[in-house]
DNA sequence: GCGTCTTGTGGTAGCGCTACCATGATGAGA
DNA sequence: TCTCATCATGGTAGCGCTACCACAAGACGC
């Protein structure tokens, strides 16, 4: 009599498809002595529920080491939410944070994240637009798909959200997620000026990113603070690839007097400055600068490692991702907020291949007296 | 009276929880006049079907463009499988393509992919059991975890199914994913040596990877059948690391006659060593032939883009979840199938920085004349 | 001819969760 | 005091699919 569950239906309860016996709400619920239901609204941090009932559900999951089950959440709840992450021909490094960031978040809030390489921004549109019609409801659109105004029109066209990650300045009509280039690119320069430089060269990222303009601006704008004149003949088009950086550094290496350091608008050109400056036989930094821009692995792979500007790319996938649901699940319910722009911070990281000018390097100069 | 559905239970139906009007199986049955469960049978590819029933169904599908709901699949079907995808300090390059492989056929296989960078060896172990208490069954394991017996070794312990991708050799106890290391140094020394270099270098790779051997074992094989003695100084011992490429390309460099060739183990070592001739004021190829082994970005980033072996690394990964996938399903199911092995096709890319030796770039050689 | 096996098919009962009501409690206002 | 809104909670009915059994119809052995 001890044993009321030997009938069959009982019996099958015990060992059903139960996923290893993993807790589920209802054993949650029966911990707390309260419904599933309850359960639920403190799972999904929703309003009336006693602060002291919420507190014996947490307790409860806490015991337990409950987690929610993703698929039948995500099946009770309707429809699961696709978000499609594009990517433009990226270096290797920016793209492994850059997914890492979106995988971790897409995996925390349960959503199927669609991940699309397209080659060119010519193919990103009607690539965008298949995805669309298959359901994809939001974009993750880095640089320079988010500085396209066609695709960002596209998006509003087919509906659908985007987030743009890392664009060179917040669009009005959608929301993004980015540092802030000038001030970064201020900063390195002030930070360069201060070791002692004064013919300081720059290269400038690709043309079709609206970052690079601003990371130009901020490099003017700190040789004018220090009252240096900005001259032409340092500033070179890059555009950011390996080789584009090599030719604006042998330009560079080339002006008469030699400036004393470089700053690329990017890792990968930061690291061709290297290359050129080692085959020319200038030491690095001895002899010449070389700040770098983004702090992806390259930064810390070549030698010697790049004093550069670390920008928390997987930070910003992972909000843009967070942000493209929130957005969506938003105007589902009815609601256009307007779009959000969320500034991260950015970091100098000094490594080692910046130092003060010596003499040997170029000309007079005044300060490092 | 054309609207019979107005009572508030059919009137649910229409508007309910439905995801936006995707068909379901119950749709495919009723197009196809049979049951539900025949439609899965068919999905699945289970027997027990007529090929007309079959053939009806398929045509029920295509027609209304029906494509199974995940969520459902894993909830109804118990359990939803959980591998982890460890990484241990791979190059970001490499990471990216083996990330991307595998969250592919995650997603296509509704599978739960979850991503766990140990940095050290030593911390794999207690990280992996940790994630098999939490309900993991089945780890991708790349360099050097999967040549590492020790956490081989733990997955059989917890019971869980291992994949090891691009391990040096095959373990007889898991399943791997590789291509022919010693086939394509193999390959590859004999196309140095085919340009008609004699004094090739060599830099090893990573000591604790098994794969690093066997692609000195084919560099070595090259040499002998082509009657090229193994000279010990022109070897030199590396760890994949750029840094460590650079001592090895110094190393080898300063030997007298300097070597007219390197190969190195990795993309990234080949890197330094072209960095490191720069630097001497070598040309690559003209004074000196670099080679390097993977394929990763690194190898069409910098300049001269390196002649390479590539690894189909995403197509690797993404067979190694899959094969997860189904090792762990057919553990549930009973059986102990001997775990398989699957060898992958390499080629040798051939790019910019390979040529035939010059005569100024070291003393008499046979061949060329 | 009767069991027993196989084969094709259908019915039913969930998987774990949440949307949607329904219900008791409270407190504010008439 | 009696509404009527609010709050806190519970009950119920699915979400779309598959595991498990049931069952009919034919194949085979004895």
């Amino acid at each position: 009599m001890a044993d009321i569950a030997t009938s069959p239906s009982a019996r099958r309860n015990r060992t059903s498809r139960r996923s290893g016996g993993a807790p589920t709400i209802a054993d949650v619920a029966r911990e707390a002595r309260c419904s599933p239901m309850t359960v639920s609204r403190v799972i999904n941090g929703e309003g009336n529920v006693r602060e002291e009932t919420r507190a014996q559900v947490l307790d409860a999951i806490a015991k337990l080491n409950y987690a929610p089950n993703r698929a039948a959440r995500s099946l009770a709840g309707g429809e699961q939410l696709r978000i499609a992450l594009m990517f433009d021909n990226p270096s290797a490094s920016y793209l492994s944070e850059f997914l890492m960031g979106a995988l971790e978040e897409a995996s925390r809030a349960d959503i199927h994240l669609v991940v699309q390489n397209c080659e060119t921004l010519a193919q990103a549109k009607p690539l965008m637009r298949h995805l669309a019609e298959g359901g994809i409801t939001g974009f993750i659109l880095p640089p320079p798909l988010c500085d396209d105004q066609s695709v960002l029109d596209l998006v509003s066209e087919v509906d659908a959200v985007a987030i743009a990650v890392g664009p060179g300045k917040a669009s009005g009509s959608h929301a993004a997620v980015l540092i802030d280039d000038f001030q970064a690119a201020l900063d390195m320069t002030r930070h360069i000026i201060g070791l002692g430089h004064e013919r300081i060269g720059f290269i400038i990222g690709n043309p079709e990113q609206v970052a690079s303009g601003r990371r130009l601006g901020g490099y003017k704008a700190a040789l004018e603070e220090a009252g240096i004149p900005v001259r032409d003949e340092l500033i070179v088009q890059g555009r950011f690839t390996y080789r584009s950086g090599m030719q604006g550094a042998e330009n560079l290496i080339a002006v008469e007097p030699r400036p004393t350091a470089i700053f690329a608008s990017n890792d990968d050109m930061a690291a061709a400055t290297v290359a050129v400056a080692h085959r020319r036989h200038l030491d690095v930094p001895n002899d010449i600068t070389v700040c770098g821009f983004d702090d992806t692995a390259m930064a810390s792979t070549i030698w010697p490692e790049l004093t550069t500007i670390r920008q928390p790319i997987r930070e910003m996938t992972a909000w843009a991702v967070s942000a493209a649901v929130r957005i969506v699940k938003a105007r589902r319910a009815g609601e256009r907020a307007s779009p959000e722009q969320k500034l991260l911070p950015f970091t100098l990281v000094r490594r080692e291949s910046d130092s003060a000018p010596t003499l040997a390097a170029g000309g007079p100069r005044i300060r490092q007296l």
